[in-house]
RNA sequence: GCGGUAGUGGCGAAGUGGUUAACGCACCGGAUUGUGGCUCCGGCACGCGUGGGUUCGAUUCCCACCUACCGCCCCA
């Protein structure tokens, strides 16, 4: 093969596109009902954007984002995820301003880059549907966008996820916290997995989460963050747990879970799916929380944030492991058969007229004979074949057969063009 | 970035250091001239991921690279 697409593409083909515009538009009507609107922002950004928002020690900014100095030696990055790109356009487009209702809900889709080792589900270019909201530190609002993603995700036929919430409290709170478990990590330093030896001092709540299972045992009695919060954070956090429970909505607390970017704190939330498509154990297919301060870093007033990422591969992959069901579209209404050169002229007007009427209508157009014809009818599904030949012509009539039933008549032509949805739109009803 | 498995026609899949690379599905054509299914007949890889090497000869052996998949790191 000559060519192939770059490593970690994919291309999306006709079939399974269908399902993309499906899942988009699924989301953007409810994301609607919520008065969250779109927001498009660039694929790519100045690399800051992206490093001083994820933290400089980051793994998605030290080795997984897709980085280069472009013809006028500017430092881009193609977007690793969408939050820093609004929450740019946000301080840049002055969307804090007064006149601006708050909280400012936004949502976008589109493709996001990360260098990284593709697996399944795992893609360097991938697809991220995501939301976030501005101006507001109520609990309620956390609620809302959680409850946002699991509806989206039942719209679209999920089955078998679960929401997994946490807190990292403020910046006291993650402070204090982190100094407490390496204190507690450290007399076990030579215990520990190459893995969190590496992680102890880099991103010590890595470790909580670690798959080796000696660091499990020596993480089970390691102290909880929970345990840390300030008061403020408490409250936040017993209050989200309170309107999750108003609301109905199952939850687990996972005082363990971390996250990869650096800007979060307060609720940190994952919805996770289990399904042997994606691995053994939990994925995560859509994750978020609050990043109150991440305005501020990007160069902002002071303005609490909270928004959530969806992964829409991963989504497909469960979505077709479960076998969520699509709608059908695109359906043939008509087909013409045409018999011989003469006729060519009047399939044409034929199929264009039956369109216009607001049908979908297809028509050979490779010679082939009556028989193939009809084969390739047969294999689009056409609700109807027309057929004309010469005799036809001459009569200014069409054989019409109504496949489903193998009723054949003849019609005139005049019909099929001054009045086709009244006489024959019967036929292609559901 | 690390470790492992794999790469044969549109898809699935057999195969061997040496004349014409099985088979199934799909597709195309035909079975008395203009009708969908079934059946039957026929067609369909100048080539076995790419590039080198070994050899009289390689799809089959060796090396490198590319890509996919799995695990780790990390993550949606």
């Amino acid at each position: 093969m000559k060519y192939q697409r770059p490593k970690g593409t994919a291309d999306i083909l006709p079939e399974e596109a269908v399902a993309w515009s499906y899942i988009e538009n699924v989301a953007k009507k409810l994301f609607a009902n919520y008065r969250f609107n779109e927001i498009r922002t660039p694929m790519f950004e100045n690399f800051e954007v992206f490093s001083r928002s994820a933290g400089d020690t980051s793994d998605i900014v030290t080795k997984e984002m897709y980085d280069f100095h472009d013809k006028g030696d500017r430092h881009i990055t193609l977007r690793p995820e969408g939050t820093a790109g609004v929450v740019r356009a946000f301080v840049e487009n002055k969307l804090y301003g007064p006149e601006q209702i708050k909280p400012v809900k936004l949502y976008y889709m589109g493709p996001m880059f990360r260098y990284e080792r593709p697996q399944s589900g795992r893609l360097r270019e991938f697809h991220q549907i995501g939301v976030e909201a501005f101006g507001s530190e109520s609990p309620n609002l956390d609620v809302e966008v959680i409850s946002m993603g699991m509806h989206l995700l039942k719209k679209l036929g999920i089955q078998n996820f679960k929401l997994v919430i946490n807190s990292l409290g403020d910046k006291e709170t993650r402070k204090a916290y982190r100094e407490a478990l390496i204190a507690y990590l450290e007399p076990h330093f030579d215990e520990l997995s190459d893995d969190s030896k590496e992680r102890l001092h880099r991103n010590p709540l890595r470790v909580l989460d670690s798959k080796d299972k000696n660091d499990q045992k020596l993480v089970a009695n390691a102290p909880s963050i929970l345990d840390y919060l300030s008061d403020d954070s408490k409250q936040h956090f017993e209050t989200v747990k309170q309107l999750l429970g108003d609301l109905n909505i199952p939850y687990e607390v996972e005082s363990s879970m971390v996250r990869g970017l650096d800007y979060y704190n307060h609720t940190i939330f994952e919805i996770m799916a289990h399904d042997k498509v994606l691995g053994d154990g939990d994925v995560t297919v859509c994750a978020g929380g609050r990043y109150n301060g991440l305005v501020e870093e990007l160069g902002g007033p002071e303005t609490p944030g909270i928004g959530f990422g969806l992964g829409v591969e991963r989504l497909l992959l469960l979505m077709q492991a479960q076998n969520a069901a699509l709608p059908k579209t695109n359906d043939l209404d008509v087909y013409v058969v045409a018999i011989g050169d003469e006729t060519k002229a009047e399939t044409l007007k034929i199929v264009e007229k039956v369109r216009e009427y607001g049908f979908s209508a297809d028509q050979d157009y490779l010679n082939r004979k009556p028989k193939s014809q009809f084969k390739t009818a047969n294999r689009l599904n056409a609700k109807i074949v027309m057929t004309i030949g010469n005799d036809e012509l001459a009569k200014q009539v069409v054989n019409l057969k109504v496949m489903a039933t193998g009723d054949e008549q003849q019609v005139k032509l005049e019909d099929v063009y001054k009045n086709f949805p009244k006489l024959f739109g019967k036929f292609l009803e559901k």
